[in-house]
DNA sequence: GTACCTTACGAGATACGTAACCATC
DNA sequence: GATGGTTACGTATCTCGTAAGGTAC
């Protein structure tokens, strides 16, 4: 990308300081002194008169800045131009949330239609033994999914989510007439086995595998969907850790939901791959940046 | 580089054909398809109509191009500039060369001198022992070098010589009172080995290891400057094959340079570091293209 | 069936960061 | 010796070409 390193000379024309312009864009110091220098070399004249105490642009550099500070707006006002024409002509954004969070969504939704019109939002429902591969497929435009996200093609944008944490469990169970539960109790129980296609750091992020002490929890028999989950654990065979919100929607006879008071709060964000980011994409990031998490 | 892009979608735009606009930017057709489909995606919107059998702008996709047209005329105008002014400014080009090629190179040095008076030329001297060491080094910024040159950090320019061959021999040689020599002859006597630091496939270009005939040629003795490639030569230890501007400019005692009437001519190219090409570089180039290669 | 746009995939080039280096005050 | 620009080098990403795959006429 040529671009970036017009971008990088004209914020170092703007600093006259090659730290605070690596800062201002993200990059590192170094990186900034390659672009100038390559430039420099392309064009055979010095951009910037530099010592290691002072920068001061050159008469060429500055000539060349007016003459790109002009072209890099007027490409970017085209750009912005035909991204705002993306976004009134009628996009829908297909967004894979597990089980009703789409319904706590509502005021990002309501914000994000109220300021693009022309949008529209579909829900689709994922689940925890597979949270990324309606993403990849395209199926889905953006995911809501706990955090930690580390997978080298999706991008992680703002929290949309936070809240506490319960275990599911039978009413018959030991546990089932406390008023809550500790991670630690989980080590006497097992707990559902989302199976081996979401990755184990993702998986273990609500369903741990040790407890803060280090005891091991020991995985049970393995359930794909949320309904799965529930009957293994109204069945008495396992319990399961589950986001707050879940107990505030559902109430499956024989199951218990018991708030994890030692468990740490847990953060569900807007996930996309970062090859198919769009406009709408974009915007409905922002507006959710704006708005900030909805806390539960 | 993103410009690559923008540069893609206004070509496409004017030519409104895949394989045209691939031909015209010398790209393989797929990558004008990739091009344009990543820009759709990251604006969301689509640029062109477009089936198997017609292409077309859709109104976004025409407003953005007037845009940046506008926009990639401004920026090019200001690097154009920058390139001018770099022109002007007194840079001297070290040029290495092999003898007096130099001199046969008047031609194109005063075209260029006259085109950028602010410029000069030096001229180095280099061996065929270790063609591109300067080069790469940054002591010579661009080399004459004969062909074929295959280094994947060198860039080949323009053809500025062209000429046939001659054999050095010692006036005691065998063959010293031919008019002319083979290429055939070769195989009964031994050649100067430049060593190991010069490719082989560069250097059999001039020495060969075999006759056409498929006779291999053996190398004796290895040499590293022209000096002692004529020591060698002039004891009767070996004979030598070289470009046809030896003859013309050197005459040595106890040597005789015969053409070689079946080698085929042989051409110099300008040639320089891919990563440090600039202004002059390429104007050098430039002139050299315009002028056509000086035969000998 | 043919012209021509798109998709899949791999190799090579490029961008960028880390770390060490060098210069100025 | 502290601040700040440069150089060397490894790696992750991106670019681009080849080849196979669609689709409209």
């Amino acid at each position: 990308m040529e671009l970036r390193d017009i971008e990088i000379f004209l914020t170092l024309a703007e600093e006259l300081h090659f730290g605070r312009t690596a800062e201002r864009l993200h990059v590192s110091q170094a990186r900034v002194s390659q672009a100038i220098g390559r430039q420099e070399r392309r064009l055979g004249v010095a951009l910037f008169d530099r010592t290691s105490r002072r920068v001061s642009l050159t008469p060429v550099g500055r000539r060349l800045r007016e003459d790109l500070q002009q072209a890099l707006d007027l490409l970017q006002a085209g750009l912005a131009r035909a991204e705002a024409a993306s976004l009134g002509a009628g996009h829908t954004l297909k967004v894979g949330v597990f089980g009703h969070a789409g319904h706590e969504l509502r005021p990002l939704v309501d914000a994000f239609l109220a300021r693009h019109p022309g949008c529209d939002v579909q829900f689709g429902e994922i689940n925890g033994s597979d949270p990324f591969t309606a993403l990849r497929t395209g199926d889905h435009d953006v995911h809501v999914l706990w955090l930690p996200v580390a997978e080298p093609d999706l991008t992680v944008g703002p929290t949309v989510l936070t809240g506490g944490r319960v275990l599911a469990l039978s009413t018959g169970h030991p546990l089932a007439d406390r008023d809550s539960v500790s991670l630690e109790d989980l080590a006497d129980n097992y707990v559902v086995d989302l199976g081996p296609e979401a990755p184990e750091y993702w998986v273990s992020a609500m369903v741990p595998t040790r407890t803060p002490l280090g005891r091991r929890i020991p995985r049970g028999p393995a359930a794909r969907t949320f309904h799965e989950i529930l009957s293994l654990v109204t069945a008495g065979r396992c319990v399961h850790p589950l986001g707050e919100i879940v107990a505030r929607y559902n109430n499956p006879p024989g199951i218990a939901f018991l708030p994890i008071h030692d468990a740490p709060t847990i953060q569900f964000a807007l996930t996309w791959r970062s090859n198919h980011d769009s406009p709408v994409i974009r915007a409905l990031a922002q507006t959710a940046a704006d708005l900030g998490p909805i806390s539960l």
